[in-house]
DNA sequence: AAGGTAACCTGCGTGC
DNA sequence: TGCACGCAGGTTACCT
């Protein structure tokens, strides 16, 4: 489920629910998720005001005066404000009681998302490698030409990068080289200046536009509506392997890209 | 340093 | 219907 704009589409879900309010209480159900809950979370969190939620990359930050929880969602998460009485289902691991009466409740199936802390005045060692945010003027295409060079991986694994630039995972990455005419095998070295400033155009692009979109889907955190999919319809190859290219008609071409599944127009990117 | 691979975990769709 | 298998929107750890 979460690339950059649902993560930030949660985080503006989320943002007027737990501003301003105490933590009541919070319950652990299980010692660990991606990696253990450490103490300090249950330490610091109850009786702490939640002061702004903030997303760096795919993380999002409760910020207190004691230090931030800091939460992923992994491939699965989910966070929702329920009703107090809500009835716990199997993957509910973590739940944060505010003084609002509501809850605050991280789902996960998989597990491969985190709640970890991050003392005040610290920052975290996951979020020190982490490259500019896409939306943010330091990401252009003279950036990454900047970056690229010397550099024999696929200019897609290159792309999602964590450490070149946060946010763009295997979908909006798929989406942004068919967008910006670039071939996703193409080694990112030899990329031009003038194609990776596309490049970037395109990732600003489709990650501001889906965000857009995730606003009115994703809109009430209240209830359990955290049905994705509001993107799919506006997919040109993101799971479309085997079907023809939107633009030009040419079947599309599929194959693993450093283990992620890539779809890509031999004719419309090169 | 850069690049490739395995690993973490559950649920779901597909094909036999 | 049941079951085995492959695959999924992420990321780190480890090895060359």
């Amino acid at each position: 489920m979460p690339e950059l704009p649902e993560v930030e589409t949660t985080r503006a879900g989320l943002a007027p629910h737990l501003t301003g309010r105490r933590v009541a209480g919070v319950t652990l159900r299980r010692p660990d998720l991606r990696w253990p809950i450490p103490a300090a979370v249950a330490a610091h969190l109850p009786g702490a005001r939640i002061d702004a939620v903030r997303r760096r990359a795919k993380y999002l930050l409760l910020d207190t005066e004691a230090g931030s929880a800091l939460l992923h969602l992994g491939m699965s998460g989910m966070l929702r404000v329920l009703p107090p009485d809500t009835p716990v289902g199997p993957h509910d691991h973590v739940d944060i009681a505010l003084d609002s009466g509501r809850l605050l409740r991280f789902t996960d199936p998989r597990r491969f998302g985190c709640l970890l802390w991050q003392p005040i005045g610290e920052v975290h060692p996951l979020l020190r490698r982490l490259g500019p945010e896409p939306l943010e003027a330091a990401f252009d295409g003279d950036y990454l030409f900047a970056r690229s060079r010397g550099r024999a991986a696929p200019v897609k694994t290159f792309l999602m990068d964590q450490a070149i630039v946060v946010g763009v995972g295997n979908i909006y990455a798929a989406e942004s080289l068919f967008r910006a005419g670039i071939a996703p095998l193409r080694p990112a070295g030899r990329v031009s200046r003038e194609r990776y400033r596309a490049l970037a155009g395109a990732v600003k692009t489709v990650l501001a536009h889906a965000i857009a979109r995730g606003g009115t889907t994703l809109r009430d955190f209240l209830n359990a509506d955290g049905a994705p999919g509001y993107f799919e319809q506006e997919l040109f190859v993101y799971g479309r392997g085997g079907q023809r290219c939107k633009a030009c008609g040419t079947a599309l071409r599929e194959a693993a890209i450093g283990q992620r599944a890539s779809v890509w127009c031999p004719r419309c990117q090169r």
